[in-house]
DNA sequence: ATATTGACTTGGC
DNA sequence: TGCCAAGCCAATA
């Protein structure tokens, strides 16, 4: 039997991740909570800084509270994450990004939305 | 085994 | 807007 060198949890994390659809962004703890780990946003940010690059995660459309980049602004981090977000049609101000490019997703499904729950 | 750290969040001032 | 304290908890030191 494989016992696994990968926990349940940091699994259910990348899963959730995976599924954040191209142009819509979601945030840490929206993350944690579709993965079955409310309060627990510390954990999908360091899933995130450990995953293998193989999996090709979606991580810049994960941001902290209030659409937030939370690298420093200066960081290699902080350049590319904006880079991405852009690229994607979503506009990035001050280290933030901005509400019209939150909501300009009405079509995405009821479980997408349920990621991005701060207006 | 104890202390600190960190890709977080919320609430308060 | 911004800083701080709590709550969170696995990984590091």
């Amino acid at each position: 039997m494989q016992s696994s060198a990968t926990p349940h949890h940091l699994q259910a994390i990348w899963d959730v991740v995976s599924e954040i659809p191209r142009g819509t962004i979601s945030t840490y703890g929206a993350v944690a909570e579709l993965a079955g780990l409310p309060g627990r946003a510390r954990l999908v940010g360091r899933a995130l800084r450990i995953a293998p690059e193989s999996l090709h995660l979606p991580w810049h459309r994960v941001l902290a509270a209030g659409g937030r980049i939370t690298f420093p602004s200066t960081s290699r981090e902080f350049i590319e994450q904006r880079r991405r977000l852009r690229s994607e049609g979503i506009t990035v101000a001050r280290g933030r990004v901005v509400c019209e490019a939150r909501a300009g997703r009405p079509s995405a499904d009821a479980r997408i939305e349920q990621l991005w729950k701060r207006p």
